[in-house]
DNA sequence: TTTCTTGCAAAACATTTGCAAATCG
DNA sequence: CGATTTGCAAATGTTTTGCAAGAAA
């Protein structure tokens, strides 16, 4: 823990097409934005980096109920929500109720510290052609 | 749609294991708890089955963030939070705040119909561990 | 017969791993 | 030197698909 930050060649590449990516990139699509800009990473190197971005928490890997990990430069807390339809992925700043996760806690014995959370909805493109 | 109801050998006996379990098993636990009652169905066939079950509504596909869909016989609105260290799924009964639901529908422009919420947190005994 | 379902194997897909070569300190 | 990282290919795990054979309506 609290090791020294190692960025090489190909993690500082990775990172910043994360964080220039603000629509949660899957690793293909990382690697594909790499190739526009010249790098051409094995995949085995990308996902090796993208888990040690990770760890150092410089980036966030998320998982949101589809068959694959994307990933994000956002590291403040704020949680997700999925268009059942189209697969597009919104940030959701509103708060969560304290008063609600204290009563999930409980029932649940779980502990909740950083909440994460994945909520599914229809977009507003979506909704429109139901 | 609104089509007549037609349960197979293979689809009964796959919804009869996933109402008798109640610990949000995987395909394969199915397929191993099948083969404990004497049924050996192919793969392909469990996964269409899963999927027809699922489309008529007899138990629901849970993408918790893992990389492996699980199957509830449990269709009555509720949510789920998944142990970030073993994994163990909880199902949580508290309801959601609707005043919430509004601001994150709201600010997202997402129409959210039946919540469907994963949430992140420790269990029990993994929090004891740490 | 026509339609749907099953079984099996192969394919698809995302991700991980093993290992030798390259790089860094 | 020793430790870490990379590149590549092969392996892994989950799920889907193609197609022939079987069952049902």
């Amino acid at each position: 823990m609290a090791q020294k930050l190692n960025l090489t060649v190909q993690r500082r590449a990775i990172l910043e097409v994360v964080q220039e990516s603000h629509d949660h990139p899957t690793a293909a699509d990382i690697i594909e934005r790499l190739r526009t800009k010249g790098f051409n990473f094995a995949y085995g190197t990308v996902y090796n980096s993208l888990r040690y971005l990770t760890e150092v928490e410089l980036i966030k890997e998320l998982k949101l109920g589809e068959s694959v990990s994307r990933y994000d430069a956002r590291t403040e807390e704020h949680q997700h929500i999925v268009c059942t339809s189209c697969g597009h992925v919104e940030e959701v700043l509103v708060d969560i109720p304290q008063e609600w996760l204290v009563q999930v806690s409980e029932q649940t014995k779980y502990t909740i510290q950083h909440p994460h959370i994945v909520m599914e909805g229809l977009c507003e493109q979506c909704a429109i052609k139901h």
